[in-house]
DNA sequence: GCTGGCCTTGACGCCGGGGGCAAGGTCTAC
DNA sequence: GTAGACCTTGCCCCCGGCGTCAAGGCCAGC
């Protein structure tokens, strides 16, 4: 099987294969004519590659999968080296996670807070009697550059 | 006050104001010497943008929150391109949490059923019985790669 | 033999948010 | 007058994971 073929067997491309190849992690055969041949196994590797890949593992975690996939393992994660990268990037993913909702809460709790502002500049726009809590609302800049 | 100063009582670097000039995002007047001149509201400004920068806001989305102040507003948000900001950013966040939480859980998942899998594994190694089920194992590879 | 489709290597581009360095200008203190 | 602490512009580098040429080789079918 030629490198096309390949590519598109696994839904990829050439260049993402020549990619793989350069950085070791997909190294190729070579037929008469100096083009990459590759096999039935590379495509299992290759899978497993994009399989991770879409998990949003990085190159460099999916070796340990690769590398016992071609030892003979039944699974890429037979070994214990990548359930290590499957604990690791669990964790990672967790303080990620963590980090995130933090961050929704406190743009929600913003957003939530500007809103109401803007509501009761706008009551107190209406009101004829003037705007009297501008005071409250100019000193609430200090709240969010705090 | 000179981008030194400004920089360092905003906590980051000339690089970072430079840059953010560069990107008309924090542009500076112009001192006799051609050295750059700030001042407080500035820095005010400046404080706005890195506010937003820590929360993962890229910096075209700080510009509305620049902006809006630069027109005289109390805060950063008081103006509607900012709560939009906020809203799609909110929107943004909630689909990174949702997606990062399913990869989470299928990692998860991956690395019990692998753990299961070796522990199995083990457990038939140490049975004099012979391994059995290792049919049941070798087969196993189709559900990850699927 | 010629067109078209595959393949090869090599090199540059991109995205964001700057880092780092060079070569030179400017001001201050001694 | 000179050290050194600041400032200026400009340019290349980094990260990952490729995309996108460019110039040329190989092979099949007509």
């Amino acid at each position: 099987m030629r490198i096309g073929e390949l590519a598109a067997r696994a839904g990829t491309t050439t260049r993402t294969l020549r990619y793989y190849e350069s950085r070791g992690l997909l190294p190729a055969r070579r037929s008469g004519n100096g083009y990459r041949a590759y096999d039935e196994e590379d495509l299992q590797l290759l899978r497993q590659i994009r399989t991770l890949q879409d998990f949003g593992f990085g190159l460099e975690e999916t070796r340990p999968f690769v590398e016992c996939l071609r030892a003979g393992h039944p699974a890429g994660d037979s070994c214990p080296a990548s359930l290590e990268v499957y604990r690791s990037k669990l964790a990672e993913l967790d303080a990620c996670l963590a980090q995130l909702q933090s961050v929704r809460d406190q743009v929600a709790a913003q957003l939530a807070r500007a809103e109401l502002e803007r509501a009761e500049l706008a009551r107190a726009a209406d009101r004829p009697g003037g705007p009297e809590p501008s005071c409250e609302l100019s000193t609430g800049r200090g709240r969010w550059t705090s």
